[in-house]
DNA sequence: AGAGGGAATGTTATACTATATCAACCCCTG
DNA sequence: CAGGGGTTGATATAGTATAACATTCCCTCT
């Protein structure tokens, strides 16, 4: 929000320039729903929109509180139907360690994502893995488990928080 | 409980004997907490207990149903507490994925575990990463992000399973 | 135009997961 | 035997998520 640096860098916590993730993520978020002939309602769009504009994971009950306080409903499953729509499409994550969501940084990507928690300011930064190919995959072949999806979740310090903490 | 084979991986989805590897499990629990002054109190033992008997991720509320009958302590904070001790001293896990607790099978180790989860019958393997090497430490040193724990989780099926609904 | 049907939303209620708080107890130690 | 840390007991409440059913909207087929 007090960022100013015109950067599109997706990922990671560098400072950027906010508005143009938010659109370029909005559009291709219509792009994918027209695409798969997927409604991008308004409640849906504009919980994405909220998700993008934070930058950061949130619950659902703080989103609710931002559509109640709009008058888009103000019922748990306004947005935990516009999540369930947005994480099974891959527009945004669930974030399993914080019961949070944050909205997906490249939509469209086939992956296996893992985050980047930032345990004091909450940031979250989503950045790819090479896990199938690594020991998780070898380990699931040597027992004869199959895998159907992976979540990798690391929590520590941003650099930001890093600094001001030493 | 059905299983009558005498093998010790402590690790996996194979049958195993299993009133083995309970009191294998208890007694190095035992010997970590004489070693590290811990108090390993008939709660925390019993709690360690259920999930090693059940040999699979429960819910806490399923912990304390077990307890409940055996007149162990019927609220909430009960069994959380036991499993915060057995968390925070690696003789249990949590699985974030499912809101659930699962008995540590290698305690004493120092490592990144991984789970592999059934998504059927639940059962869930502990399994090594090297994940701190691979592209997980890699996107985290590009950023300036220091990681001070991670969780993988993957989900799918067990080779039981998998045969059984093939 | 009207009937049928699928998807989405509105609404109420409830289930499930987890923690805060404070009092009581136990044991060790000084 | 007083103090203190750690553990337990007990009550209340906070936080997260879903079930269930009625209603509406929009598209399509006739």
């Amino acid at each position: 929000m007090t960022q100013t640096k015109s950067q599109t860098t997706s990922v990671g916590f560098d400072p950027h320039d906010h508005s143009h993730c938010i659109a370029d993520a909005l559009q291709t978020a219509e792009d994918i729903c027209r695409a798969q002939k997927l409604q991008f309602t308004p409640a849906r769009r504009r919980v994405l929109e909220i998700l993008l504009e934070r930058h950061r994971a949130m619950g659902a009950y703080e989103i609710l509180d931002i559509l109640a306080a709009e008058g888009m409903g103000s019922q748990p499953p306004v947005v935990y139907r516009a999540l369930d729509f947005l994480t099974g499409h891959g527009l945004a994550h669930r974030i399993e360690r914080m019961n949070a969501y944050a909205a997906c940084t490249h939509p469209g990507a086939s992956h296996v994502p893992a985050f980047l928690i930032c345990r004091l300011c909450k940031a979250v930064a989503e950045v790819e893995t090479g896990l199938d190919s690594g020991r998780l995959g070898d380990a699931a072949r040597n027992t004869g488990f199959t895998i159907e999806k992976v979540v990798v979740e690391a929590e520590g310090l941003c650099p930001g928080c890093a600094e001001a903490a030493a």
